[in-house]
DNA sequence: ACTGAAAATGGGATTTATCTCATTTTTACA
DNA sequence: TGTAAAAATGAGATAAATCCCATTTTCAGT
């Protein structure tokens, strides 16, 4: 049994059921960063969750299911942090650039939601769904704020995530470095129509990430978790 | 047995190990598109090529080597017809244009093409190696030419291929029409710091695809190939 | 501490895939 | 047409994964 995870930490005050689930989702991602989505075998995800391989059929229908769990699970937090990144500002231009970084930077921080992200991203046509509508909110507030000049379409839309996607893998590849998020940011402002100079501003700002060292944390005066 | 794809069509002239093996390329083509890359089997491969398990191993040591040998015959395919495509053109921005469109006109009239290549992208940084040195040629020539006027780099090379892959599974899903190619090329050249008048008309010029109907040439007066 | 319910166990039946190899079939060509 | 080499065959040994289920263990409330 490894570590827990982010997800069992969550849920360490909840009933005994949901924090089995929580085990297995962690275990399922570091499975799936370690041997990719489809070579993670069952056996492999509850070893790695310390329980026996029966025990994943009490909370999973199968393989399919845990993926898309999993995947919604860590999009789930990931946007929590992103709206956490960009509250209280309206102004579509710092939105697109913030969220675009803090996402980077949370996928990267917790190494295996990134890659599980970006594996079931080209499986899941609803994950891609849920990421387009995120990303279509600011734009097309941009486009009513007249901060984007080009007409907000589906076909944008993916292109503007792709470039996200692809700063992300980049990153994990280790073919780009910390400043990735913010010359992808600049590149979507560019393509969306910001004025070169406003897109430089903004997508190199100093900015507050979320979620830092969450792991860390010290809780009720306790020692750092493990 | 399957009717042969071109891989097929193009040995047909070799040695009977040549044609076979171009069989099985065809006939992975077929499995990959149909079941995607890893659950694609090796008995069904060989079925679709209409031949027995046992033969497979006669040509390939093992499901990694064939993917790799169908990505580059692929990718090398699709090439060429860029490299036809772009003849005799040195105008920078109009070879990123060309070359972008050409490349999805190639993949989706050859849809197993397009699919196989999307999968083995991810898989084979050779292949992801190979395809940021082609595009790079282009980026370079297009800022010696002063066309470009972001510096070239690494992670610019990444984020212009990977809009072309996203456009490429955008029009594979059925999510974007015809237009994709000329709408993605448009972005690609923006993005470069192409104006944005240049690039809009560059993208949506009329141009000349390589390799419509290639499966239905005749030769030597004979009928149409099936 | 007791106890019924909930959770977990892990052995194993079943399925599915890979890869080998002794044998058979096909091919090229003299 | 005869023949040696090349190519193909396909049954089966081996490995690995999924999922079930009769049994055991743990939990939570009193």
């Amino acid at each position: 049994m490894s570590k827990s995870g982010l997800f069992a930490t969550k849920a360490s005050h909840l009933g005994k059921r949901a924090r089995s689930r929580a085990q297995l989702i962690d275990a399922a991602l570091a499975v799936f960063a370690r041997e990719g989505l489809e070579a993670a075998s069952i056996n492999e995800i509850a070893r790695e969750a310390g329980m026996a391989n029966g025990t994943f059929y009490l909370h999973f229908k199968d393989k399919e299911e845990l993926i898309s769990v999993v995947a919604f699970a860590v999009s789930g937090e990931i946007a929590r942090e992103m709206d956490e990144a960009m509250a209280g500002n309206d102004d579509a231009v710092e939105r697109v650039s913030f969220g675009t970084r803090q996402f980077i930077h949370t996928a990267i921080e917790q190494l295996n939601w990134g890659l599980a992200f970006f594996q079931a991203f080209w499986v899941l046509p609803e994950l891609r769904d849920q990421v387009s509508r995120y990303l279509r909110g600011d734009l097309e507030r941009g486009a009513a704020q007249g901060a984007f000049t080009v007409p907000i379409d589906d076909f944008l839309v993916d292109m503007v995530g792709s470039l996200v996607n692809a700063a992300l893998f980049a990153r994990m590849n280790g073919n780009a470095g910390p400043e990735a998020g913010s010359k992808v940011a600049e590149m979507q402002l560019r393509l969306l129509g910001v004025e070169a100079q406003r897109a430089k501003e903004v997508a190199w700002r100093d900015m507050q990430f979320v979620g830092i060292d969450r792991t860390k944390v010290t809780v009720f005066g306790s020692k750092p978790r493990e």
